[in-house]
DNA sequence: ACCTGAACACCGTTCAAGT
DNA sequence: ACCTGAACACCGTTCAAGT
């Protein structure tokens, strides 16, 4: 074909291809040719509007992000100063929020690995973050810290969640000797060598639960915000 | 070339020429081919030994675990009843030592996003873990509930520093409004939109040490074991 | 400014064929 | 059993050229 009348797009809208194509295919589907190819023009033309693919994938993360509710729950009577039990119940809503809005989309984790989270939505979630651990009586400093350990458990979470699902036929071989000379020392013989990992193995089978993620944020919480 | 010669490798041998690849030329290096290349052997030979690129990356992960110290810190004197300061000493220093492993090779955190932790020595980490929490005075489900929350802030942390360090030039992109009609609602003007944000920047810029971690993963194990 | 077409230097994986 | 060579269906990115 030739060069044609010119065609233009939105970012928003070459943004909403690339995430038809994440949800549809996967994340290997998000290619420059991919996107490209669903817009209907070539991969050289997507260069016009993103300088990379890196850049594409940041301002996917973005454009996720903006659909974050960071509105407190429950109350449309706001209270002047909320209680403690408030703030703690605001910071779980929105850390199960970012979970669900992220795991919602397959994939989206890589997005999060392909840079650092420092665009405008992603500092408006650190921002809210940062206003509640204040209200709930944090110095500023301490704020900061508590506001980038609590991503820290969420993103952990979610990329070990999706790790667990992207489980292969492979993983068989692991089980028979996988590293006949590697150390000597890590010889593996079966689940009997490690008694207490056998004992709780029906409560691993639940670390991919939504009870989990809850259960170690509760107790982050716990030693994140000072008790009275 | 003719096929020549048969020639063997041990899975040791794969894998060292593995991360010697990722140590001098990233993650991106190590493909099938690079591998293979490096082995002086074609692609498809490298498929007698893993059946996939994704089972050639969990046995990476195995052998980097298979380095990661265990033992309990300090103490020749091993104490047969340790007290809560130490046990929680030791699981700082397993943390960190985690975090030492992970950070030093370049991209290693794309092998623990390539698949479960399950191979025997994530599972020799696991029971280590366990063993601590429990001696720590944990029922021993709260025990397993208590080493996968460890892990997830491990995990997270090591993640969100790759993240960051993986800033590019496009990083200038976003600031200028990425999405002119995304939503309406996220119009970005400047930092004086996020008070807290920027009162805090100087605490931000530290995220990625090891001082942020510690301080956290403290918090963390605050709210896991039960304080006296 | 926006787009095409061709090209460069790569990928993971499969398959028939050799020894 | 272990290996090669050719092939298939892809990648991200660059560049000269068109309108």
């Amino acid at each position: 074909m030739r060069p044609g009348p010119r065609r233009s797009f939105t970012h928003a809208e070459i943004l909403d291809a690339a995430f038809d194509l994440l949800e549809t295919k996967g994340f290997a589907a998000v290619s420059v040719r991919g996107v490209a190819g669903s817009l209907g023009i070539t991969p050289t033309a997507l260069y016009t509007y993103y300088s990379s693919k890196n850049a594409l994938l940041r301002g996917m993360i973005e454009h996720l992000l903006a659909r974050l509710d960071l509105r407190a729950p429950g109350g449309s009577d706001s209270v002047e100063a909320p209680d403690a039990a408030a703030i703690r119940r605001r910071i779980v809503t929105l850390a199960l929020r970012l979970r669900e809005l992220l795991t919602a989309h397959t994939g989206a984790l890589g997005l999060i690995m392909s840079g650092p989270l420092d665009g405008p939505n992603a500092m408006r979630l650190n921002e809210t973050l940062l206003e509640s651990f204040t209200a709930a009586g944090l110095a500023v400093d301490d704020a900061a810290r508590a506001a980038y350990a609590l991503q820290v458990y969420a993103l952990g979470s979610i990329a070990l969640e999706s790790a667990d699902q992207d489980a292969d036929p492979d993983a068989a071989a692991p089980t028979d000797g996988l590293f006949p000379d590697a150390s000597g020392t890590a010889l593996w013989t079966d689940l009997a060598t490690f008694p207490l990992s056998s004992r709780t193995a029906h409560v691993v089978a639940q670390h991919n639960s939504t009870d989990q993620f809850v259960w170690g944020l509760e107790r982050l919480l716990d030693g994140l915000v000072p008790q009275p």
